[in-house]
DNA sequence: CATTAGTCCATCTAGATTTCACGAACGAAA
DNA sequence: TTTCGTTCGTGAAATCTAGATGGACTAATG
């Protein structure tokens, strides 16, 4: 950043003043000090620059070349130090910075992007940069300051929303179907219209995430709530990847609606009833003295555009259509 | 310039280095200084600024955001000071500066004018500005340091070649011819081929500057070195004015050739043999500690133009031409 | 008209004050 | 226990003030 030989801006500040009121006592008065300590400060940034300064001019003095090409660049300099404080407040009103937002993939796409295009109008000055992470890693990187604002999945591991260290805010729940290969015993009429109970399943092969991921952790949550433990045959990192083994006839799975996009053909959707089949999308902000102003604004927008979803939520997606209201 | 509050760059130098060692102990190593007194600049800086600008992380410490907001705009800083060195250097090269020229209006128009098109090739940094200014004014404004560079006209009070204050030198010569109205009894076909000796005009009316002009001294001393004091019945301040009254046959008149464009139709001009009727112009720069480089290169362009201008020295502009050689 | 005393200005020196860095001790975290 | 950051007291360095010095302009005087 900066090297040895300090051009000293309080020196430069003392030169300005005698350029501006024309003589080193007028100068000294105006900063409250004796034309010695003024001429002091002169001579010895002069002495540092190793360029001449102040010549004698008359009974007074006057700035050398040098001095006033100096000037010139310190009046930019303070330009620059004024934005400096403007953008520290407002940084403090959360209208500018930068916040790094760690998200789950599906939450970039159905909370995180749509956030950005509405923030980009709102908060222009607000400089968002995203990374898909991974659940238990995103934690971390939000610990170490990586990251000012994750957006991920509820499970066993995650920080409760009464944990002091940050700010959670529930954005959505994330309604899961069950997804069965086209011509499926169980794909029946009724159950694509009304929905199937999960306990149906049991004693399918079942297709997961990894054991170590969170997804995979819900998947058995939602099972065991429903009295079984899921016979897991495949594990999947992706929901596309998921859907493909079921529409291979590899198994059954449940996948959250915000990955619909991501299902191939060839599958069946079956909404679950009973037992409380979902997933619950939350985001998290340091809280406290570490805030950060404009990563509060983004978690409100994405508040916002989250209750402007209700697609993930409550709908069942398979009952008749009275008319397309949502866009994607 | 600045106002009070001031935004240390000693104390952001040293929150850089934490932010790139990581830790206040590394900083403090980087720096050539104890970890209590990168703690101690940190917080005074904090406590100026009124914001946190480090937290706890674990056992070491983070930046916060307005802590890195604060090093983004310390970068900017930086590289402007930096800049702000090397243009000082380039000052000192003559490669940039500002150069605020004084000049006589012909040798705005000869000289001074054609050697700005030059500059600007050659030397494009150079921020020349020109005033036009009389002859006594002019040195009083360089010696107050209004003006850098001078380009004046010869006379009694002309700083003299030896005064240690300036560097002069000596432009261009540009003789003066006579100018007499079409008809006059003196503007022979001998006269206008091989000239006219001064001393015939002895007892014409004559038209010159004002008295207090150094350019009507001239006038006086040409005449005075052909033997004879001119009878000046009107005083003009302009050489186009003065040429205007001796077409309306008021008078005669000495006219310098660099002069020439603002002559009006209905004039005979004269080269004068015998006695050197000139008038000398030269270029005027502060010496010593006071040079100023950018001013010295300016100096030199005006040289090399002037050299370039044979026209108003030596040749009879009414002798015989072989051919069209120069351009104005 | 030249001279000289008076005034204003910047700078130098010496002494006082503030700022700054160091070292040791303490609390916190791994 | 070790590593790290901070706090407190001490010493050194930078900075300011006050008074003295010399140069330069002004005006009054011989």
């Amino acid at each position: 950043m900066l090297d040895e030989p300090f051009l000293d801006l309080k020196r430069l500040r003392v030169l300005d003043e005698v350029h501006r009121r024309g003589t080193v006592s007028a100068a000294a008065a105006a900063l409250h000090l004796t034309p010695s300590a003024v001429s002091q400060q002169i001579s010895g940034l002069a002495r540092d620059l190793g360029v001449p300064l102040l010549e004698k001019q008359g009974r007074g003095v006057r700035l050398t070349g040098q001095a006033q090409l100096l000037l010139e660049h310190g009046a930019i300099v303070s330009e620059q130090l004024d934005r400096a404080r403007a953008d520290l407040a407002a940084w403090t009103d959360g209208d500018i910075g930068k916040v790094r937002i760690g998200a789950l993939s599906t939450g970039i796409a159905s909370i995180v992007g749509p956030s950005m295009a509405r923030l980009r109008e709102t908060h222009p000055g607000i400089d968002i940069r995203v990374r898909e992470v991974e659940a238990p890693e995103a934690f971390t990187l939000l610990d170490t300051g990586e990251l000012d604002l994750v957006v991920s999945v509820d499970y066993r591991d995650a920080p409760l929303r009464s944990d002091p260290r940050y700010t959670r805010v529930d954005l959505i729940t994330d309604r899961m179907d069950v997804v069965l290969p086209v011509g499926h015993p169980l794909a029946t009429e009724a159950a694509w219209r009304d929905g199937i109970k999960l306990e149906l399943l049991a004693d399918e092969p079942w297709v997961s995430s990894a054991v170590t991921d969170p997804c995979s952790m819900i998947t058995a949550a939602v099972c065991a709530a429903a009295g079984f433990s899921p016979d897991i045959r495949h594990e999947c990192l992706e929901w596309d990847a998921a859907a493909a083994l079921v529409a291979a006839g590899a198994g059954v799975a449940l996948i959250p609606r915000l990955a619909r996009p991501l299902r191939p053909s060839g599958l069946v959707t079956l909404p679950v009833v009973g037992s409380p089949a979902s997933r619950l999308i939350f985001a998290l902000v340091r809280a406290g003295a570490h805030a950060s102003p404009p990563a509060t604004v983004v978690l409100h927008t994405l508040v916002q555009v989250a209750a402007e979803r209700p697609d993930a939520a409550d709908r069942y997606p398979n009952a008749p259509r009275t008319g397309e209201r949502q866009t994607a």
